[in-house]
DNA sequence: CATAAAGTTTAGCCGAGGTTACATTATCAT
DNA sequence: ATGATAATGTAACCTCGGCTAAACTTTATG
């Protein structure tokens, strides 16, 4: 009568290297959780270390806009941020980042930077490259980031 | 005496082509946002034709321990999915895919096979590969996605 | 056939990240 | 000097995706 009358206890596991498969892809998900976790920070820091480059200062209603999101979500944010001395600043003020923030900003748009040149390497167009960068960069192993780096000077070298 | 001194009115952003590079980079953000957003439902569905593949039916149990976590997580989201539609089950019953369910599981499918071989055609390791393409493929453009297809179909046939 | 074990559901908590509406502060211009 | 406006902050609310604890259903078994 209804759709399923499937039991409900579990059937015997594929036995191979199952355990070891059903492991890995677990961890996989995990990794890529924590990466999403991580995510907003990283673009919250590499993103006043934008603002301060480019205009000496960096404040939220900047920010807001460019992240794409109200000044309350910001708001939020940097003093979460604050609490995990990403980054520094007093009410009604500018932000700033601390030796720390400073420190993981630098290693963002380095990596950053890489994927877009990777992309670009690949033969992806300038505005796709920043846009998929954007949700790539955070997920990238040293490993995968290394051979990205290598395909992006060979390519180079070659053309 | 406080850190900072700066004045609280918008300097004059620099006028060079910056009001579209304000703009494509808000876009990135957003749209990665929508990504991570979508990523949930995708891992799901995906993970739900895996299993209903490896062992005729999908139960919430094995779903909760591949996903490395709790199954109580995955009660709550299957029931977001079924009111999406993207499945479809009866209480203590099995959960299965409904049609829109069953085309979006074999989209990613394909994705991810996709961002999985490149990755190992790029030279990563198979253990890498696996890991970031979990990240990865909720991020990829389709002009990615073919440049990677293109760049993994030449280099099986160069070597 | 009664009951234990396995699986599922419900209730209630938390933090992240988003919103609108409203309050407060700083700076600029008159 | 003060008043308008831009920027920042606060309050209250939402959804999503985690969790634990406890109740309930199904199935297997002594």
């Amino acid at each position: 009568m209804t759709p399923s009358r499937k039991p409900a206890r579990r059937k015997p596991a594929p036995s191979r290297s199952a355990a070891e498969q059903e492991a890995l892809r677990a961890t996989a998900f995990r990794t890529s959780r924590r990466h999403n976790a991580a995510e907003t920070e990283e673009d919250y820091v590499e993103l006043i270390d934008d603002l301060i480059r480019e205009r000496g200062e960096a404040r939220s209603v900047d920010m807001a806009q460019r992240l794409g999101v109200s000044h309350v979500t910001v708001a939020k944010t940097i003093r979460r941020l604050r609490d995990k001395e990403l980054i520094q600043y007093e009410p009604y003020r500018a932000i700033f980042l601390t030796p720390k923030g400073k420190s993981l900003a630098e290693r963002c748009r380095g990596r950053h930077q890489q994927v877009v040149d990777f992309l670009t390497a690949l033969g992806v167009s300038t505005r796709a490259a920043e846009v998929d960068a954007e949700g790539i960069e955070h997920h990238v192993s040293a490993e995968t980031l290394d051979a990205m780096r290598r395909f992006t000077r060979e390519r180079r070298k070659g053309s």
